[in-house]
DNA sequence: CTAGAAACAGTCGGGATTGACCGCTAAGAC
DNA sequence: GTCTTAGCGGTCAATCCCGACTGTTTCTAG
């Protein structure tokens, strides 16, 4: 069957564009919702809504698509981190009581569909180079944008105790370990029993001695 | 073709139970070297050395050798840590040099084959309800009995610190959030920063104040 | 000792997945 | 205006994987 092109007159590069966000933001969905092994590449043309061809000139292997979906994840998942620390960071108070207020809101970017993405990705690329190999780059970049939100989530004043630096690698190296449980728990992570214990460790770190 | 049993005599009990030792050491080997999804029945069955009919006899679907291999990962898991523990607990000295030698002990369990082959399962249970059914009892008891040797690993003297409680609860998430990126960085482990930001933290949060 | 079930061995069909391929349309260079 | 090529649409062959199934041997209860 032959079918004309129903879109509005665009441009090469627009149409490519489109195309590759299309199917890109499909492939995280996938990732999310079927896992990497359920990730394929019909499951994600029906869910981005394209042809085969479609898919597959852009993205000739599978590989390649989901190296690419990585990269696309690095990028949105920094964006909306950043969006999301500007709206609640509006009337965020200072001093001790910011500390709570902080580690609730990093805790939940430990449960959101994109940090599950991720540790799809990171999981398969134990045992696929090419998309490990994408991933080393990407994340270096990335850990370096995180830390820059997060410092800004916790603001100047905390920022400057001495032991700042000390306490956001334990709190962020302790929430993602705390976070990978969930994976077959089901209770809210908000009741986590750990959120306390960073609670009380923040504020020991930095207020007491 | 018609082949006559080349194995002594044995009970049922044994055979079965050889079968599935046999053939579940083969699904923890394929996770960690291919991965869940490489990890397919007949790459099992070709590392187990096993006929087809052999593993289905056993394992008559894919998700429950699965689920099993879990379980036997655990206890597995479990036992080796044990004895290794037992081990390296004889020449250990007490007070504060204790601390370091604990912590690169315990850091070392986190990038063993047995560790990735959990994080495989793990990730793979949150898409697929089965095997995150049969992690969560599995995994309540393996963390009890984790925390049990790890209490012994650290012995009784900085147990009884009022702190211990705290320290090891972060340090045990915080080396598990750290060993994630592995997955893909291919430097070696021992040589990670937070090692001495551990070191650093638990000597502070035991013996300071 | 004998029946029946367990413990295999080996084959096969159905279904899913991947990427090659052929053909067509429209964008953009000249 | 024409010509080249990017951007698709849709089909297909090859492959892989799972689990059903048939047949055979060995254990074990009675």
């Amino acid at each position: 069957m032959v079918r004309t092109y129903s879109h509005a007159p665009r441009t090469r590069q627009e149409r490519t564009a489109d195309s590759r966000a299309l199917i890109l933001d499909a492939a995280v969905d996938c990732l999310v919702e079927h896992g990497y092994s359920g990730a394929s590449t019909l499951v994600i043309q029906a869910k981005a809504g394209v042809s085969r061809g479609r898919l597959l000139h852009h993205f000739p292997s599978r590989d390649g698509l989901l190296v690419a979906a990585a990269n696309h994840l690095a990028t949105n998942r920094l964006k909306q981190t950043e969006e999301r620390a500007a709206a609640r960071l509006e009337d965020a108070p200072e001093g001790p009581e910011r500390v709570d207020r902080c580690i609730e809101l990093l805790w939940t970017t430990f449960h959101e569909p994109h940090f599950w993405a991720a540790m799809e990705l990171w999981t398969a690329a134990r045992t696929n180079p090419a998309l490990a190999s994408a991933l080393r780059p990407e994340e270096r970049g990335l850990h370096a944008a995180i830390r820059s939100v997060t410092d800004r989530i916790w603001g100047p004043e905390i920022r400057a105790n001495a032991r700042y630096d000390e306490m956001r690698k334990l709190l962020f190296t302790s929430m993602r370990g705390a976070a990978m449980p969930y994976t077959f728990e089901d209770r809210p992570p908000s009741t986590d029993p750990h959120v306390e214990l960073w609670k009380a460790t923040a504020r020991r770190m930095l207020f007491d001695e």
